[in-house]
DNA sequence: CTGGGGAGGGGGCCC
DNA sequence: GGGGCCCCCTCCCCA
């Protein structure tokens, strides 16, 4: 069984859009573990900001979050050479405190969060969409991360557990439960692009998107990659032996996803 | 429909 | 206990 197939298992629940997360973001401090991370080039022009005269977006706000310091140059002339920015409208909405789009709300509801508390010393009030204070869906938990005892039945067996405020998943260590509560959290932001992730190798890895930084090579074909899994992929399409089969064509895929797809687009070949 | 790359996610393990 | 890293996975997109 995929280890994330136990959190996660409704493609409906995957947030492939980070607008959607943002809200979560840890808000009361900056992710220690962050600190340091840089990103040593130019902005792409995606990321410029938008027109001059407007309030300050994330990146132009490492204090805020995750201080990954980022020296950049950032010209005028870069931020007027970039068209629109298809994200400027959620980051504007979650540091302005302008209303959110609609689909940041729809995300919202979607999401169902439990409250957390905002320190409003910290962190811009969000619009909720009547124009007022969003909900305070990220108000903590008095005195913890989660409900230390279980009051329903509880799958583990240890003597105590550790249930998750935000959606209710058991872990038997504090430590564990602690690693889960950054999933919800986010506290790794991205100063490029905002975009916010649980842990800082995500949020390395998600660098390498702006570098262009590929250190995982193939050695059949010299590829670079930038992401090691990705190199592993693409180590099997130079296997002769594809790992999944299809039971009924007995065709062979080189992954698991390839497979699905496979039979659910419906093989009818037989075997 | 298929193959593959890119991006990102989660829990577990080790130090 | 925390952080870094690993492994395995999914989803999206494009050719």
């Amino acid at each position: 069984m995929p280890r994330s197939f136990l959190v996660k298992t409704h493609s409906s629940h995957r947030v492939s859009n980070y607008r959607q997360l943002e809200t979560q973001r840890e808000i009361n401090g900056a992710c220690s573990a962050c600190r340091g991370l840089a990103v040593p080039l130019l902005l792409p022009d995606k990321a410029a900001s938008s027109t001059p005269g407007d309030p300050p977006l994330p990146w132009d706000r490492t204090s805020a979050v995750c201080p990954i310091s980022l020296p950049l140059p950032r010209t005028e002339e870069a931020r007027g050479a970039s068209g629109p920015d298809p994200l400027e409208g959620s980051r504007a909405d979650l540091w302005t405190g302008r209303a959110p789009s609609e689909p940041l709300k729809d995300s919202l509801n979607h999401l169902n969060l439990p409250p957390l508390r905002v320190p409003p010393t910290r962190w811009p009030p969000i619009a909720g969409p009547d124009g007022g204070q969003a909900p305070d869906r990220l108000q903590a938990a008095p005195g913890g991360l989660g409900r230390p005892h279980c009051h329903k039945p509880c799958h583990l067996r240890a003597p105590r557990c550790f249930t998750c405020r935000f959606c209710d998943k058991e872990y038997a260590s504090l430590g564990a439960l602690k690693m889960h509560i950054r999933t919800h959290t986010l506290p790794c932001l991205c100063s490029v692009c905002g975009k916010a992730f649980s842990r800082p190798w995500l949020l390395q890895g998600h660098i390498r998107t702006h570098t262009g930084e590929k250190p995982y090579t193939c050695s059949h074909c010299g590829r670079a990659f930038a992401d090691r899994s990705n190199l592993r992929a693409h180590l099997q399409t130079h296997s002769d032996t594809k790992k999944y089969q299809c039971n009924s064509c007995a065709r062979t895929f080189s992954r698991m996803s390839l497979l699905a797809r496979h039979e659910e687009s419906g093989c009818r070949r037989g075997p």
